[in-house]
DNA sequence: CGCGAGCTTGACGTTGTTCAACTAGAGTGG
DNA sequence: CCACTCTAGTTGAACAACGTCAAGCTCGCG
């Protein structure tokens, strides 16, 4: 496995620009070098909550799910999708995965020894600096969320979803859904049988239609405006 | 204004230890410099989202509610105490505060302008480390708090909030409470009429005794395990 | 004394979940 | 090729959780 021939980081530079542009040469061969490749196939666990984070996952392809785990409820806290990392939330404070993660489609990552990771943040400011935006982007993302999952109403909350799937997932009006009703009522933290519920009104009043997995948006302002409203 | 006597930094060195320590004597005297101390009156606004964040402000004394504001509902994300910062969340993104904030009662704060704070992160990584640290241990309290709010009952919600009353803020399992039951009703994301049926509950059961806005704990492990069952 | 803010209570309506039953399509084994 | 099963999707009815409304109460303060 670890014979196979690797990409190079500066494959990735793309999906990466922003933090790989803050590196020195030896830096990101020092990345290179202290990297593996993973595959994991949908369903399959990249991270469990509360084990040793001995590794910072960056995405390549695919789509995770990144979540809470509990005795009695899993909480989706966010999809990511490439150009995202797993695990910075653990960076020096003690090393534990914050949440666990699962792909939701076979997805790519690169594991990154955290250490090393940790180094180049000591050695490098303006590499720490990156890292501080990408952790406030997500933290106001997270208040997004909890703002949309506390004071919505059901409609909203999926209208939401349904907007953010489209926008930031697929880049579509039109796209085949990967994953279940079940998944979807996690997404927008509601009973399945209310997903199914309020796409049913969705598509009767004409605001999407539905046939399986496959959505397509035709009013997207509309939508829009059932999120505003809550 | 200006021209009264200022406390050092180095007096408040007790309070926010992890960082001082990390800076030279030369960053902590441009910090003296690059401050300035304010009081705000109980209600008053600390910073409003959407601002430009010219500074980032370090709580001395009292307790800040830190929230989002929307056309209808407002949502408070945090209270904070003495020893933390508002406006981390801003640094490298655009100096836009994504908060409001205000005085839950008097408190005193340093505002430190924000250029010479994003400085002393590009000139000592190990500072830009703590603040990494800082800012993912806000994340997962948010990531708590996410969990609380969308997946526990109204019971469990109070409990945790009246927990964290008592541990965080008031260090007492009895403490008189500063804010009134619509306050309350904030924190836990409820009606004002709920928070006051649950606490009669609460009462009844033996859990605490009220007596206007003076609490007590009683069984505090009841009050753990009817936050934990939601 | 009277006013207003915070507090309290009960009645009622809404929202959303749970449960149970049914359907449709996709393997699977004989 | 046909029963069998399994999962995802769907529907309706009952129920629980919560918020809203309206009214009354209490206490501090001008």
């Amino acid at each position: 496995m670890n014979e196979r021939q690797k990409t190079s980081c500066m494959v990735c530079k793309e999906l990466n620009r922003p933090c790989v542009e803050k590196l020195t040469m030896d830096q990101v061969e020092t990345l290179n070098v202290n990297r593996a490749e993973v595959n994991f196939k949908k369903g399959e666990v990249l991270c469990k909550q509360g084990a040793f984070a001995s590794h910072i996952m960056f995405i390549r392809e695919g789509l995770v799910k990144v979540y809470l785990e509990n005795e009695n409820k899993n909480l989706i806290l966010k999809v990511k999708s490439p150009g995202y990392y797993i695990g910075l939330n653990s960076l020096f404070r003690g090393n534990v995965f914050t949440y666990s993660a699962s792909a939701f489609i076979d997805t790519k990552v690169c594991m990154i020894d955290s250490e090393t990771f940790k180094n180049m943040i000591l050695e490098n400011a303006t590499f720490g600096a990156e890292i501080i935006r990408i952790l406030n982007k997500s933290i106001v993302q997270t208040y997004d969320r909890l703002y949309n999952l506390t004071q919505k109403h059901l409609h909203g909350r999926l209208a939401d979803i349904i907007l953010c799937l489209s926008e930031h997932i697929h880049h579509d009006h039109n796209f085949q859904m990967q994953i279940t009703r079940k998944e979807l009522g996690e997404l927008a933290s509601m009973a399945t049988e209310s997903v199914i519920r309020i796409l049913k009104e969705f598509k009767e009043e004409g605001i999407v239609t539905l046939n399986g997995r496959r959505l397509e948006i035709h009013k997207p302002e509309r939508l829009r405006q059932i999120s505003e409203l809550g």
